[in-house]
DNA sequence: GTGCTTATCGTCAGGAAGACGACTATGATC
DNA sequence: GATCATAGTCGTCTTCCTGACGATAAGCAC
């Protein structure tokens, strides 16, 4: 079986991007690090790194996923007990422009995952710190097209461009631009996540393993950036069956009446799906 | 500014390959290509090809795209007037098992076209022929998990697994094994496409510039493999603002009573969606 | 014209969702 | 301990959408 002939092909590095989505303090969050190197040096981005030799992508995003966040994959193809720790992890799209990195030609795969709140992220390698950054902060919401939706929440004076002078800055109150065309990916990554909480129970990949109908709900508020009915979402996600089931027990957390804990159930599709608000 | 250490990464071939659909003779199909060398030598599979040194992912879609259908591509987020006779593109899923292509590592960033009904394929460049498959003939509906689901078509037995001795010819009435991973890549496009003409204008990329209410409607029932209720389909593409706009004219393709012709809308989303019905 | 086919309009019942009232069960405050 | 604020939970009512299906319209083949 003859190989390819070398020069019949131009070589590409191919990497692994992951838009890694949370909920803190009812704001959606996505943990970047910031750059140690040229280019795009002092600049936040996203994690990532290099696909390996013999390394699958999923395998490749798992394993940056562990390194940055210490969190168990969680294939959405595996039997449904989800781990304690586990975070859903699905492929998002690839960004292949000829210059998005300056160096050589980059194809990046990027990954989504969405986790439950977690503790202070711990740095990775190539990177000096890594946080949780508010994508509110990251993408101005007018930024980029086609994400630009008006979420009732308040945000400074959005409309940073790309200029090349903010690298290794905040702006303060503005969005903070992210390195290469990271910001696309978020944008992407975000109302990929968005979208699919309507129709799948995604959203409970974002709670603990026992939660309540009011810290669901408040999920659901913060990725969306409306207000739910509490009483109509109480009915619409006790009454779909296989959403919830109930873990036995009550809780206050959040002040107020004791709540019912619940559980994610089997089912994955939400049909009828829970529908967003329009604007 | 420092380029990568060249020892640092593996090299990666990155190739797009295309999952053309279309309607024909009330049947979805794809585009397929034979293939003349090894591997799979004389298999059916997508048509695809290396991605150019200085060239973009879409770009290198849209020119295989041409190549082989002569189509030209239509990117999403370009202005509304839909070329004459324009595809819809835009990328499905990128797929990078290391052992998907026995030669080397290669990485393909998979595409999704939707065509109207086309002339018989030109055959492409390292192709022996080409031609249009029903997707019930390749996929036998159960030959891939997570897309298994009974459509009412009645196809031959399936069951056909990737056996390699079925290499170069077609076994009589099963499902046609494809080369490399593309049967999967195929499944995972057509489900992209069942889904996508739920919530979005999308079914329209497969009818000619104007077209009839039941044009559309046996559109929907190829794609989905069922049968939708005349009436209450025209209610909804009628009443559905933005979705349809009357072109003028009537014309009698099917026999009955003539029908009035429609262009597709300004409106890319569906709201609320067409209800796929179950089973 | 008869019969067949397809297009189009209408009607009716059932289900789901938005708006919102009412009640319950906690902790905090006076 | 009474009162208040905060959440959670159960119901009601109206409106919209859909599925089922009857009825009519307008071509073609004979």
């Amino acid at each position: 079986m003859p190989p390819y002939d070398p020069s019949a092909f131009p070589p590409f590095a191919v990497t692994v991007d992951l838009v890694v989505l949370t909920v803190r303090r009812h704001a959606l969050c996505t943990l970047v690090v910031r750059r140690g190197e040229a280019p795009y040096q002092g600049r936040w981005a996203l994690p990532g790194g290099f696909v390996r030799e013999d390394e699958d992508l999923s395998g490749a995003a798992a394993r940056e996923l562990v390194e940055e966040t210490g969190l168990c994959a969680h294939d959405p193809a595996a039997p449904p007990p989800v781990p304690s720790n586990g975070a859903h992890l699905e492929q998002l799209a690839t960004y292949g422009a000829p210059d998005r990195d300056p160096r050589m030609r980059v194809v990046s795969v990027a990954h989504l995952a969405l986790a439950p709140d977690l503790p202070a992220p711990r740095a990775g390698g190539d990177a000096n710190s890594a946080r949780w950054a508010p994508v509110e902060e990251l993408l101005g919401e007018d930024v980029l097209a086609g994400t630009a939706e008006a979420i009732g929440v308040a945000h400074g004076a959005g409309a940073a461009g790309d200029s090349g002078d903010m690298a290794g800055g905040e702006k303060q109150g503005g969005p903070v631009a992210l390195a290469f065309d990271h910001a696309r990916i978020l944008a992407d990554g975000v109302e990929r996540a968005r979208s699919k909480i309507e129709y799948s129970s995604l959203a409970t990949a974002f709670c603990p393993p026992e939660f309540t109908v009011g810290e669901l709900r408040r999920v659901y508020e913060a990725v969306w950036g409306v207000a739910l009915d509490p009483r109509n979402f109480h009915r619409k996600v006790t009454g779909t069956p296989g959403f919830l089931v109930p873990a036995g027990g009550t809780t206050t957390r959040q002040g107020g009446r004791p709540a019912q804990l619940f559980r994610a159930g089997g089912a994955t599709l939400l049909n009828p799906p829970m529908l967003r608000p329009e604007v």
